[in-house]
RNA sequence: GCCUCCUUAGCUCAGUGGUAGAGCAGCUCACUCGUAAUGAGCAGGUCGUGGGUUCAACUCCCAUGGGAGGCUCCA
C-alpha cells in the first residue's frame, strides 16, 4: 500500500501502482471525468501514470492551467494524427499547448500547401478520430530508439530535436496510428475532446530562425463541451469588435493612407485631440515630479548615432541616411531621442547638487519596421514617445528607478490598466558580444533594477537575453483585445551612453564624475498607448479624456435655438459639447450618438425649453432624468475629479 | 522580408467569362417628432495597380501595391 496526501492534508491509502485517475474515481466518478492532469510530488504527470510511492497528489480540473495544458497538448497530437492521415508523409515540427489552445508546426512536403479551405477538413477528421476514444500511451525510450524511429519515418525535424535531448529522458506518446516525441503530460485517451475548432494558419520559421525553412503553423482550440467552444467563439467575436483599428475608424480617431505610406499614422481631429489631452496631462504630472521639458529636431547627424553606438547596431535596419547637396553631410531620421538628450546635458556644466536631472520630451521618432510587422497603431514606422532621461549620481539610481515605477503605476491606474505585467530584461550571460559596456556596470545596473522592483513589491518575470544592447530594463506590458501583450512603459538603466558622450558632473570632491542615465517611457508611445486604451475601453474613454463629452439633442428643429444656448454655456464651462441639430427623429439621434460613445446625451424638447433644464442620458446606461445645466456641469466636473484624482 | 488568406462605392459586403449590385453613410425633399434606425428620391465605383490569355476579363494567369493572422525583430 502507498499513502497519498491530498492538498487539504487528508491522507488515503491505495494499492501500489494505482493511477491518479483511479484515485479520482475512488473519490467520485464525476470528479474523475473532469480531471485532466495531476501534480505528483510537485511534478506534473499524466493521470494514467501509476503511483509507486507515497506521494502528494493534486488533481487538476479544467479551471487549472495544468489541466488545459494537457487537454490542448493532447489535442495537438490528435490534430497531428488527423494531418498525417490527410497528408501522408507530412513532417512535424513542434506542437505545443499555448495560452488559448494549441498549434502544430508542420511541413506538408514539397509542392503541397495547406490552405484555409482545409481547416474544416482537418476539424472533421479530428472529430472522427476523437470519437474512437483511442488510448494515449506513454513509453520511455532510449535516444537511439527514438532516433531510429523518426529517422525511419523521415521526420528530420523530430530527429533534430531528439539529437539535442539527453538520453534517458525521452518519452513518446502514441494514440491510434500516431506516435510523437513528447514530454507530456497527456489525457488518458481522446474521448474528452468533444468540441474542436481549427482556427487559423500561419507561417512559422523552424525554430524561429528566419534563415531556416518556413513551416505551416496550424492553430486550433478544443473544449470538453460544445457550449464552451461556442462561448469562446462569441468571446473572440466580441474581442474583434474592440479592435482599435475598427474603433479608430468608427470614431474618426486616426487613419492610414497608401499615399502617405504604410505604418505612418494620420491623426484625425478627434484622435489628435485625444492624443494632445494625454500629452497635456502627462506634462502636468511630469512638471510636478521635477521633470523639465526639452525639444529636439527630427533628424540628427550620422555622427551622433555613431557616437551613441546605435548606428553600428541598427544602422543597416534603419531608414536610409539623408544626404544634402553639400557633400559629406549625412543625417539620419531620429530613431530615438537619447543621443540628442545627451547633447542637451552636455550643453551646460553640471554640479552634483543639480542631479538628478529629469529631461522629458514627446519626441517623434522613425524606425524602419519590416512591412509584415506593421499593425494598426501598435506597430508603426513613425511614433511619438513620451520619452525622458534621468541623469543621476550612482547613489541616486535606485531611488530614481523607484520613483519611475511609482509613476508607471500612477498612470496605469488612471488609464484603468489594472492587469499589467512587469518584466525584468537582463542580458544573456552566454552572449556578451551582443551588448556594450563593462561587466561591472551591467552587474550594478541589473542589481539596481531587481532591488528597486523588489522594494516596490512589483510582481515581475525575468527574461534572460531580452536586455537592450546598452543596458538592462524593466518593461510594463498590457494586453490588447485578443490577449496579445504590448510593451508600453519601459525603464532602462544605461552606463554606456554617459561614457560614449563623455557626460560628467562636478562632484563635491571637485572632480569630474560620470552620471548614470535612465531611459524611460510611461505611455511607451502615444500611438501604442492609445491603441491599447481603445481596446481596453472599447472606445468608451474616461470622460476627462474623451474627445466629446456631451452632445445636445434637440427633439425637433424648434428647440435648436435653446439647445444652442445650453451648448454655449457648457462649452464656456469647459465641457466639450456638440450639437446634433440634424433633421432626424430623437430615436435616430440617440442611436447615432450612442454609437459614437459620447458619454452624455442631452435631450432638449418643449419641457426643457420651458423649465430651463436639460434631460440627461448617460451613454450605455440610459435616461438619468432632468436637471439644471449647472447641476450637470457639477456632475461632469465631479466625475472628472474622481477619474484623475487617483 | 517569409507563409496562408484577402483586396468591388466613404464603411460592411453580394456578384457573373458578355465592362456591376445591396445596406449603412452622404446629398435633396417631405415630416417637426420625447430616449437605440421616419419615408421618398438623388448621387457615388475605369471592381487596388500593371501586364497577359480571350472576340470579350471585375471574373482566368503572371507581376506588383496594400491589408489580415502568424514567424522574426522591436534601440
Amino acid at each position: 500500500m502507498i499513502r497519498i496526501t491530498f492538498p487539504d492534508g487528508t491522507v488515503r491509502e491505495y494499492q501500489k501502482g494505482v493511477s491518479s485517475y483511479e484515485v479520482a474515481m475512488s473519490i467520485s466518478p464525476r470528479l474523475a471525468a473532469e480531471v485532466y492532469a495531476a501534480t505528483v510530488n510537485g511534478e506534473l504527470r499524466d493521470i494514467a501514470r501509476p503511483l509507486d510511492t507515497d506521494s502528494t497528489l493534486r488533481l487538476h480540473k479544467w479551471d487549472d492551467p495544468e489541466a488545459k495544458h494537457a487537454f490542448w497538448h493532447s489535442s495537438a497530437h490528435l490534430m497531428a494524427e488527423a494531418l498525417e492521415s490527410l497528408w501522408p508523409g507530412i513532417k512535424f515540427g513542434i506542437g505545443p499547448a499555448i495560452e488559448n489552445g494549441f498549434y502544430y508546426d508542420v511541413d506538408p512536403g514539397e509542392g503541397k500547401v495547406i490552405t484555409d479551405a482545409d481547416l474544416p477538413v482537418i476539424e472533421a477528421r479530428m472529430k472522427d478520430l476523437a470519437a474512437r476514444n483511442s488510448q494515449i500511451v506513454r513509453t520511455e525510450v532510449s535516444k537511439k530508439e527514438a532516433l531510429e524511429l523518426f529517422t525511419a519515418k523521415g521526420d528530420e525535424y523530430k530527429t533534430e530535436l531528439i539529437s539535442e535531448l539527453e538520453d534517458g529522458t525521452i518519452t513518446l506518446y502514441r494514440q491510434g496510428n500516431f506516435t510523437d516525441l513528447c514530454r507530456g503530460p497527456h489525457l488518458p485517451d481522446t474521448s474528452a475532446i468533444k468540441a474542436i475548432k481549427i482556427l487559423s494558419l500561419a507561417g512559422a520559421y523552424w525554430r524561429g530562425d528566419e534563415k531556416r525553412r518556413m513551416l505551416t503553423r496550424i492553430y486550433g482550440i478544443t473544449f470538453p463541451k460544445q457550449k464552451m467552444l461556442d462561448e469562446y467563439m462569441v468571446m473572440l467575436e466580441e474581442a474583434r469588435k474592440r479592435d482599435h483599428r475598427r474603433i479608430g475608424r468608427e470614431l474618426e480617431l486616426f487613419s492610414f493612407s497608401h499615399k502617405v505610406g504604410m505604418g505612418l499614422p494620420l491623426w484625425l481631429p478627434k484622435g489628435a485631440d485625444l492624443k494632445q489631452r494625454l500629452i497635456d496631462f502627462m506634462t502636468r504630472v511630469l512638471k510636478k515630479r521635477g521633470y523639465t521639458m526639452v525639444s529636439t529636431p527630427h533628424i540628427g547627424s550620422v555622427d551622433l548615432y555613431k557616437t551613441s553606438g546605435h548606428y553600428e547596431k541598427y544602422g543597416a535596419d534603419s531608414f536610409r541616411p539623408i544626404t544634402t547637396p553639400q557633400e559629406g553631410e549625412v543625417f539620419m531620421l531620429k530613431p530615438m531621442n537619447c543621443p540628442h538628450h545627451c547633447e542637451i546635458y552636455n550643453a551646460t556644466p553640471h554640479s552634483y547638487k543639480e542631479l538628478p536631472i529629469r529631461m522629458a520630451e514627446f519626441g517623434t521618432v522613425y524606425r524602419y519596421e519590416q512591412s509584415g510587422e506593421l499593425h494598426g497603431l501598435t506597430r508603426v514606422r513613425s511614433f511619438t514617445q513620451d520619452d525622458a532621461h534621468h541623469f543621476c549620481r550612482p547613489d541616486q539610481l535606485k531611488d530614481e528607478f523607484k520613483s519611475i515605477i511609482d509613476l508607471v503605476q500612477y498612470i496605469f491606474k488612471i488609464a484603468g490598466f489594472s492587469e499589467f505585467t512587469a518584466q525584468i530584461s537582463l542580458r544573456d550571460p552566454q552572449n556578451h558580444e551582443k551588448y556594450i559596456g563593462s561587466d561591472e556596470n551591467w552587474e550594478k545596473a541589473e542589481k539596481a533594477i531587481i532591488e528597486a522592483a523588489g522594494e516596490k513589491n512589483l510582481t515581475t518575470t525575468i527574461a534572460i537575453g531580452e536586455a537592450a544592447f546598452y543596458g538592462p530594463k524593466l518593461d510594463f506590458m498590457v494586453r490588447d483585445a485578443i490577449g496579445r501583450k504590448w510593451q508600453l512603459g519601459t525603464i532602462q538603466v544605461d552606463y554606456n551612453l554617459p561614457e560614449r558622450f563623455e557626460l560628467t558632473y562636478m562632484g563635491n570632491d571637485n572632480q569630474k564624475h560620470q552620471p548614470v542615465m535612465i531611459h524611460r517611457a510611461i505611455f511607451g508611445s502615444m500611438e501604442r498607448f492609445v491603441a491599447v486604451l481603445i481596446e481596453n475601453t472599447s472606445g468608451k474613454f474616461p470622460i476627462w479624456l474623451t474627445p466629446d463629452q456631451a452632445v445636445m439633442l434637440p427633439i425637433s428643429e424648434k428647440f435648436n435655438e435653446y439647445a444652442k444656448t445650453i451648448l454655449n454655456l457648457l462649452n464656456n464651462s469647459d465641457i466639450r459639447t456638440l450639437i446634433d441639430d440634424r433633421n432626424e427623429k430623437i430615436g435616430k439621434k440617440i442611436r447615432d450618438n450612442e454609437l459614437k460613445r459620447i458619454p452624455y446625451l442631452l435631450v432638449i424638447g418643449e419641457k426643457e425649453a420651458e423649465s430651463g433644464t436639460i434631460s440627461v442620458r448617460r451613454q450605455g446606461e440610459g435616461d438619468k432624468g432632468v436637471m439644471k445645466p449647472e447641476e450637470f456641469i457639477r456632475l461632469v466636473r465631479d466625475e472628472i475629479g474622481r477619474e484623475i484624482d487617483v
